[in-house]
DNA sequence: CATCAATCTGACCGTATGGTCAAGTTGAGC
DNA sequence: GCTCAACTTGACCATACGGTCAGATTGATG
């Protein structure tokens, strides 16, 4: 346990170019197969290394899980962090929401990763959850009600608008297998941004 | 495989109950862990029969996936087949996006089981979507079509309008684990029917 | 180029898993 | 209540899986 390299200082050039490889391949074996339908060795192979060699690296499969999730869920809530509660509210959202949208188009992996993990009941990522998304999204939903109530934007649920949000930018990467078999001349990502902007353009656009 | 119990003509009560009681625990455990993640042994303890009695009345794993798959996607195609393109657009819509709702309501596990399966790029769902999807998103969108190019609706991308509407709604089942971790006071179904209904009569409701 | 820690591997272990089988028990029709 | 098929089970098998270990190889430092 105390001889384990990821808990050495100075990680050497080997390890890090390693053990970044393993978290890649990780990511590509847990985002298709969630994490009890994963194996080590598929995570090995796809990694290039070893099963033993792999295992120097971390010391189970789960270490490799949570380092993946921790560094994910803060990238993950970025685009959230920048909406500015001093900015003009309908741009804010609309920017967010094509941030949100990017980042389905840039990190499919990351977001089915994420996708599966709470579709099974987010039995691992509990403390996560509990902790940083709850104290943002509660601390943006008051920043949008503020604009509802100065009508800025139309009155709506925060929250679900906030839901609405994520479902809406993610379901373009956690169900890629799905729209692209129902659009095969055409790139998903070419008309999404503009449906979102119209989508949410006119559901926030106060009257008059 | 000619003496399989679930071949012969005449289904004894027996047999029946078993199927039913077999499937409802495989919906549970398969919605839970996906299909590589769920074991036959889960699903025997799950239903109340022992292993092989399990394996008495489906020849494998996959055969009881692929029997609740088969299942389930007529159902779920249901809301959809019902839009009636004779009826009134708006109205019409409206009434699927509620009808879409209930379901994830109503049937939570159904729907992270499909989502299960997309998300991890649906291997084995491939024919399934190829044919009867396929073919009824295509009809459906071009009765969208018809409602905007009639000045019924607002012009929209209708493959798209048809992907937010299952994001939307199946947001409510398959992150349920999320979304009731961020709304503890609140039932999510309490707003989510009023929410979805004003966010798509304010996008499809035509100017003026 | 000697040394020693860091890196890597083949062989191995205990357990879990999908599935089988021979033999037992139960239920329906006579 | 006899009979035979339908149903059920404990014991078992081969493979897959997560993980370990002794020892080999490699790279950095003097």
């Amino acid at each position: 346990m105390a001889n384990q390299a990821n808990r050495k200082r100075a990680p050497s050039r080997i390890q890090q170019r390693n053990r970044k490889r393993i978290l890649d391949a990780a990511l590509e074996v847990f985002s298709t197969s969630g994490f009890r339908g994963s194996t080590v060795d598929e995570i090995a192979n796809q990694s290039g290394l070893s099963k033993p060699n792999l295992l120097y690296y971390f010391p189970s499969k789960g270490a490799i899980f949570n380092e993946l999730m921790a560094g994910l869920l803060d990238t993950w809530l970025d685009p959230l962090r920048a909406l500015d509660p001093e900015g003009e509210p309908l741009a804010e959202i609309l920017a967010y929401v094509q941030r949100k949208l990017q980042m389905s188009r840039d990190f499919p992996r990351e977001s089915r990763l994420y996708a599966n993990e709470i579709v099974q009941g987010a039995p691992r990522l509990h403390a996560m959850i509990e902790g940083d998304l709850n104290q943002l999204v509660e601390e943006k939903s008051q920043v949008l009600q503020a604009w509802m109530d100065a009508g800025k934007i139309n009155q709506t649920h925060p929250k679900h608008l906030l839901f609405s949000i994520w479902s809406l930018t993610q379901h373009y990467a956690d169900f890629d297998a799905q729209v692209r078999r129902l659009m095969v001349n055409e790139d998903p990502f070419d008309a999404a941004p503009e449906y979102l902007e119209t989508l949410y353009r006119r559901m926030l656009t106060p009257k008059g």
